[in-house]
DNA sequence: ATAACATATGAACAGATATTCATATGAATG
DNA sequence: CATTCATATGAATATCTGTTCATATGTTAT
């Protein structure tokens, strides 16, 4: 244990701290974007709603894998589908994904 | 395999695709977002830099979670530091955490 | 030099996560 | 109502990830 006074920031530091809820909360929604084909699914949503054959098509992929990942999108409440007879489009939920996507981008390409 | 034609989508979806390679850069990058401990880290930052000792402090967890948290912080350009004598103090890297982080907040206050 | 302190690192382990397979649900159609 | 098609779901598995422990590196002071 360090006897290092670091008490000064520390008060102040905890002062300002979400509460442990909120922390998880986010946390959680941007694990969500840390997956290669939930990302791609994203994309894709982007340009276009898609049924869920439509995007295990695109992404070679089967059709299982990409169901448990829109659920885990929907989960998020970042897309949301409707049915056509058989068949279920998927669609992003709001703008909010297009922003967040674009804010990484700038990210990165600061390096 | 199905034979629902959804070839006019898949197209036009498919040309608007980014790269494998910067889609995968990407969700690497909200990965980093996506744990509890280095959001709270990063949080921590955005009020004050701060050395190691005193994050793991704050955050009632070992010196040595916390330094391997910073190394992936620092990976991802996320956060910098620097010497001072001993104690290493590490910093925001630049602004877009601040406005990543706000971007998913916004998300969650609308539910 | 040696001791003390702050941080970093590697290996090991436990818990989380993505994909697959098999099967279930639910809608349309003959 | 039985079959087919689109999607969903649960269990099993393999991989990934975070934390801990032990130890190494590097800095300061005696």
């Amino acid at each position: 244990m360090s006897e290092h006074n670091h008490n000064h920031i520390l008060e102040k530091v905890r002062n300002e701290l979400p509460t442990d809820e909120l922390i998880c909360d986010l946390a959680d929604l941007y694990k969500v974007f840390g997956d290669t084909t939930r990302m791609k699914i994203l994309f894709a949503l982007l340009e276009s709603e898609m049924c869920v054959c439509a995007i295990a098509e695109l992404l070679s992929m089967n059709q299982s894998a990409i169901s448990h990942q829109l659920k885990v999108l929907k989960n998020a409440n970042l897309v949301g589908n409707r049915r056509e007879g058989k068949t279920i489009y998927y669609f992003l939920a709001d703008d909010h994904v297009k922003t967040i996507i674009a804010q990484g981008f700038e990210h990165l390409i600061e390096e």
